[in-house]
DNA sequence: TTGAAAGTTTGGTCGTACCAAGGAGCCATC
DNA sequence: GATGGCTCCTTGGTACGACCAAACTTTCAA
């Protein structure tokens, strides 16, 4: 059987274009439904070949697929491993592309912009309708952010972690989603910024200031100090490299 | 000269994984200086061969890295085509994760509950601070809508830029490509809700309403009526085929 | 029991070959 | 001279086989 006559004989269906189109939604179909397993390794291409009667080339361009979207973990060397899609996949997908965007003018400030839209009125929600429960995590981040500001850099994770109790307080998967992508984005940037104890202590009066006006139910107040606690640190951002905008 | 020689002497460099990578990083970075004319058509492949010292299989994988990348378009039989990033360029690299999770449960519901709180903010933003200009666009986008009642099909599409305009109101490059996301990602969704001139009537009265509110510097009065014509639409969308949430 | 050596698998890369569809050039016809 | 084919060339898609180096397994001796 020559090559050619091999090609012919083997996927006979619709003519459009790439075979491992064709695949790489089967393995994806096989990933969702469960038949791969999360965290389990891909077969390896020889082994897939087999199963799809296709040449290694096929394969290896449909993991290559797979893996952009995010749907397999492919390290250099090892075995692709299966990744289940949540939501922190498609950040991770987008990621290469932001980073990009990121670097032209006003792609930072724009990024910074929207969080403060977004934040503003997730502090506005809390402000309304946080629970007992919500309170009390907001109240223990805040607590853990006070105790961190004598070490700055522990302020800073901890500082991220208050805010990301917001992005949790309206039970949608979307937003923690959305406070990672700003924090993976925006920090390079800002752990640029310089940062003492006498900031950190700003900072964490800003977060009490938040936590006072969503415990007092109060939108406007809790809105105003968001948006005076965000525009400050841009400020320092600012300074600090200071070239956006 | 035997292949594993050519091998041993093609890339001294870095021992990092993929050769496919470092021509990605290469050839984008081309793309992103100007060097490589913006909509012009990528080399042919055994061009970039010789360019790169490369095999055909690397620089095949740099392309297809490349073009998940949304760096060039590559249809089927084509010469891939180049195209400099922009936001739209990330949601497009995004979308087939997004479409996936979407077919979780919940998961429209999730995306169109984001929907809502960023166009709460968005028509907040509108009534405190939009500008003449701004008015009369929306003025504009309302005014096309009421004429398209009669005809669900165009009456769509002018909903759809009704909202639209006010995503272009904070004058930030993302919200607009956040609207774009939300149209396609919800559109199929959308598109299968039952439509009539009477639900279009209804529909173009809460376009109306929030444009007054907006008019007249109300933020609540302008929230209250978005959220009010939103979850009325969600309505009708989970009725049509009722599964969601 | 354990750790190193030997053997096997597997991903990464290369080269070559062929097909089919797009594209360029050529020619006869109108 | 314009137009509709009809070649021939280019180019992307796919296949196969080979080889290396790193990862993984097995083996075996201390």
């Amino acid at each position: 059987m020559s090559d050619q006559e091999r090609q012919k004989a083997a996927d006979p269906h619709v003519s459009s274009g790439r075979a491992a189109d064709s695949i790489v939604a089967r393995i994806q179909q096989q990933i969702l439904s469960g038949e791969l397993e999360d965290k389990a390794a891909l077969p390896s291409e020889r082994d897939l070949m087999e199963r799809f009667a296709a040449s290694r080339t096929v394969v290896r361009e449909a993991v290559a697929t797979l893996a952009s979207r995010g749907l397999i973990d492919a390290k250099p060397r090892f075995r692709p491993i299966i990744r289940k899609p949540g939501y922190d996949t498609a950040l991770n997908s987008i990621g290469n592309i932001v980073e990009l965007l990121l670097k032209e003018t006003g792609g930072v400030a724009a990024l910074f912009e929207s969080r403060v839209f977004v934040e503003r009125g997730l502090v506005r929600d809390a402000a309304t309708s946080a629970g007992r429960e919500d309170i009390a995590r907001l109240k223990e981040a805040l607590a853990a952010n006070r105790d961190a500001i004598g070490d700055s850099q522990r302020f800073f994770s901890t500082d991220v972690a208050f805010h990301g109790v917001l992005y949790e307080i309206p039970r949608n998967p979307i937003f923690p989603t959305v406070h990672s992508a700003y924090a993976s984005w925006l920090s390079p940037h800002w752990s640029r910024m310089l940062r003492s104890p006498e900031r950190n202590q700003v900072n964490y009066l800003s977060h009490e200031a938040i936590y006072t006006a969503i415990l007092e139910r109060d939108p406007d107040a809790a809105e105003a100090a968001l948006v005076t606690h965000l525009r400050t640190a841009w400020e320092h951002v600012r300074e600090t490299f200071g070239l956006e905008h």
